[in-house]
DNA sequence: ATCAGTTGTTTTATTAGCAAAACATTGGTT
DNA sequence: AACCAATGTTTTGCTAATAAAACAACTGAT
């Protein structure tokens, strides 16, 4: 009943969405500036030098971030493939919701930074196959997707936050 | 660059993990019980009744939940409405997961359960269509769905995490 | 050489969410 | 009446993540 254990495993995430983000902000500083201080990522996320300096600080004593001679900041091997995953499971949500589910683009990418990093590597990994075949030029694939399409078109409303879950799909659920 | 503007919207969401969970608590709570208490809540999700008694104490200071005269506790209209949202989403994220993508019941529980609260409505709408349309008995959809689980069966690896994002969907991404 | 700007750190404070412990209240048993 | 168990609250303390402000160190221009 209730199921107790499963909402805890939130706060038991290792990545937060703060370091998720301070992570790719040293990513993405290092592709467009070469380097990446202190300063930088906090100029790039928006926060005081402050707070980035002890979040920083944190992360080089868990070894995902390493620090140059003179306060360069790089991604460990670690980091590097924790960026890495969170990079793939942002783009494969972006596109499915974008490209998809036809979201505008802002909303599709809010939704995608929102639940990276907290999607698990199975999800990430199905999903992509998914968009993949679904995205393809293959005859089938492409035929649901316009006839999904013709009918989002006509039954635009829809009322929605829905009253009764169990009827979401006119079946029992659970 | 770097869209700063986006990852901050993580903090804004007015609904946070913890309280989607207190407030879905007490709902199950009356189906269960006919009844919730500060105490049954806490039981439910396994935290000391004195931290429930303080998240309670501001879910009631914002509206979201009403005290009996004898310390019963009841959902508000608004916090029926948000509980409306996020179990409709949950419902939905987790059939796709696990009976598209073919991941097991836990694993599309946990991650459910984690973004249920973050999708935003609209979203959680296009999902809703999508997964409907998907598992209906529409011929098209049905063809579609078997010829995707046909080749999932095949290319039973993947390489994940990956490396570069940018070759995911052997395409140009961004 | 001094002065200003940038950078990095530390300290103090705040908020959300928890635990632990003390406390008060209530309800039922004996 | 006395006692015990359950309930609800409050206080204290903890961690993560922020801001704000003070401070030190370095850089560059004049």
């Amino acid at each position: 009943m209730m199921a107790s254990d499963v909402w805890k495993e939130y706060e038991s995430n290792e990545i937060s969405h703060s370091v998720a983000h301070h992570l790719t902000a040293i990513h993405e500083l290092m592709g467009d500036l070469g380097y990446a201080r202190v300063s930088d990522v906090a100029r790039a996320l928006e926060i005081t030098r402050g707070s980035a300096s002890l979040t920083l600080k944190a992360l080089k004593a868990r070894g995902l971030v390493v620090e140059d001679h003179n306060k360069f900041l790089k991604l460990s091997e670690d980091g590097r493939r924790i960026v890495d995953s969170i990079l793939a499971k942002r783009a494969v949500v972006r596109k499915f919701l974008n490209e998809v589910l036809k979201l505008d683009e802002h909303q599709a990418e809010v939704d995608a930074c929102k639940v990276e990093h907290l999607l698990s590597a199975q999800t990430g990994g199905q999903l992509l196959h998914f968009v993949r075949f679904l995205l393809s030029d293959d005859p089938t694939a492409r035929q649901f997707l316009s006839e999904f399409w013709s009918r989002l078109d006509q039954d635009e409303e829809w009322q929605w936050p829905v009253q009764d879950v169990d009827q979401l799909f006119n079946l029992e659920s659970q």
